[in-house]
DNA sequence: ACACTATTTGGCGATTTTGCCAAATAGGCA
DNA sequence: TGCCTATTTGGCAAAATCGCCAAATAGTGT
């Protein structure tokens, strides 16, 4: 792994870190039926607001999703569907996974 | 976020952090080509061997690789090869983040 | 049994991440 | 202006992750 190369890769880990959470994937899969609020999200997800907000900037970050403000609310959504298919390849992980376990 | 949602949303977190490191993506990149061994990936790497071995458990624990030993070596291969496409939507949304950057 | 290679495991300090609280910021409305 | 709601930021302690070293384990060949 040279130093371009090892770039690069940290720089697909920045992304996947920002999936890497619980309450991220929460608010990805929420925020695919539609937009929602940082009050909205924390009443779904059950903990500190400041809490959401920061998971929030860390998606923003890394590109996945957008902010708008409006009125009194910040408003987020969706910016990369393709995060849609990570999701998919992650359940797909699962079920292979409990397939497997029933193999044995 | 009842307790059963929950516990489906740690599980898929489970699997995204195993991605969620330079050198684990670095392994299934390297895997997508052929089946490699421990010391192979750590000259490739350039780590500990230790940490080397520690990355690929953490890759097999959450289902994504396989091993086999044969003769004197572990042969690590992929084994979920839907992770390829998480890879691609990874590198989606960096490029989409660089066209961002150049229209502002 | 011994030496050698490959890999894993245990442990430790260093770094990063997480989540709460309190305080700061921002906009809407009386 | 002052009050209220929504959100972000700073700071801190707890927890998780990372990477090295040393030691343990396993298989090969002599």
């Amino acid at each position: 792994m040279d130093e371009i190369e090892k770039r690069q890769f940290e720089e697909l880990a920045r992304i996947s870190k920002a999936l890497a959470h619980a309450s991220r994937l929460f608010i990805i899969h929420k925020l695919d039926e539609q937009e929602y609020c940082v009050k909205d999200l924390t009443e779904m997800i059950g903990v500190d607001i400041s809490t959401v907000s920061k998971h929030l900037t860390i998606l923003k970050n890394a590109g996945i999703i957008t902010d708008e403000k409006r009125g009194n609310c910040v408003y987020y959504k969706l910016q990369c569907r393709c995060v849609l298919s990570m999701f998919s390849c992650l359940t797909d992980v699962i079920s292979t996974n409990r397939e497997r376990m029933n193999e044995i």
